[in-house]
DNA sequence: GCCCACTATCTATGTCCATAGGTATTTGTG
DNA sequence: CACAAATACCTATGGACATAGATAGTGGGC
């Protein structure tokens, strides 16, 4: 249900097609929100009919047009509907900590080496974000930089701050979890080999 | 994919019905893997025309019965493959921090609320988990105790520390949401109200 | 001018999961 | 003993998502 608020979100800044909509997702963004393609055209073409976002066929190259997407008045006004209704938290699934909870049926060098992924996997995420943050703060980010562009001057400041905010929260968590692999590592120095 | 690993893991424990599973998953456990009965009557059905499992019909009352299943040679394998096996990190969907990014959009007192909510949402996980370490380290927790009993003295410390070390690290992740969230409140002071 | 990677859109299939029911028996409580 | 609550199991429907394709035009390099 909030891949419509994502698309939203998204064309807010500016009108964008469904190929281009993909790629943010495959890229930045993608860790925070993801869609296949083959889940983003039936989206938009819903939302169209819901009279939420209006597509447009623009020529592209000489014989084929492409179609480009726009937010209503409509959409902007179920976006900030849903901005502004509670969030429900859904159940968790959490296969990272499901594993952690039953290490003791791993091979110690399996266990091992998934705590070295988890912190792999996690610092790498660390880089993509940290860098986020660096090109909030030096106005490096294309995005950012054309959705602060359609903002008054007095908001942009504001609208920085919480795209600011949002990555420091996604670091946090981040390095929360890097810590806590990091604790596991030592768990099982101190452990040993299993009898 | 990791619901029959997690029945595995359970089942692992001691012999149970659907039911009992559906239980389990309802209260404790649930924070880490959540199934509704409905998944999880078909998951067992297929996992024992795979010889995963085995049912058995056990008498309940004088004219039913009820079906309790526990985990085959082949399910243990099954499971310790998956154990040893690298874990994937699936694409990241994260309502809360999407919503965050885009805060702006939000009314002020909106984002305050959400922000709380956030806060109650992880304290409350907070306090269960918490709980749960109590019972690991004072002995009081049924399903731990019971599996415990399972294993040979000298592995028992092992799977003590292991199933600690899964609540601190999702102890771990509240507080930093919390962190996160009350952070969130002090910017939403400082930027005062919109303009 | 040919080839190839990219752009752009679409369909089809299957799994996972949420939601909402249904039925029957048993067990505990007043 | 009646009755409600819990136990036990089941089906049906629909949405969300993964995966794997198909098709067709465009743009750039050799």
């Amino acid at each position: 249900m909030s891949l419509r608020y994502a698309l939203l979100a998204l064309l807010n800044v500016e009108p964008m097609t469904g190929y281009d909509l993909h790629k943010v997702f495959e890229s930045s963004v993608g860790h925070v929100w993801y869609a296949p393609d083959s889940q983003i055209y039936p989206e938009l073409r819903k939302m169209e009919a819901e009279g939420l976002v209006r597509g447009e066929d623009i020529p592209w190259g000489k014989k084929a047009t492409k179609r480009r997407y726009h937010v209503t008045p409509a959409g902007t006004g179920d976006f900030e509907a849903w901005m502004n209704s509670p969030l429900e938290y859904s159940r968790v699934r959490d296969p990272a900590h499901l594993r952690a909870a039953y290490l003791e049926y791993a091979a110690p060098e399996a266990a091992r080496a998934q705590l070295q992924a988890h912190i792999a996997h996690h610092e790498a995420l660390l880089r993509q974000w940290n860098q986020k943050i660096e090109e909030i703060d030096t106005g490096t980010s294309a995005m950012l930089t054309r959705r602060l562009a359609t903002l008054p001057a007095d908001q942009r400041q504001r609208s920085r701050a919480f795209k600011r905010f949002a990555y420091e929260g996604l670091i946090a968590r981040a390095e929360a979890e890097i810590a806590w692999a990091r604790s596991g590592l030592r768990l099982l120095d101190e452990l040993g080999p299993e009898a």
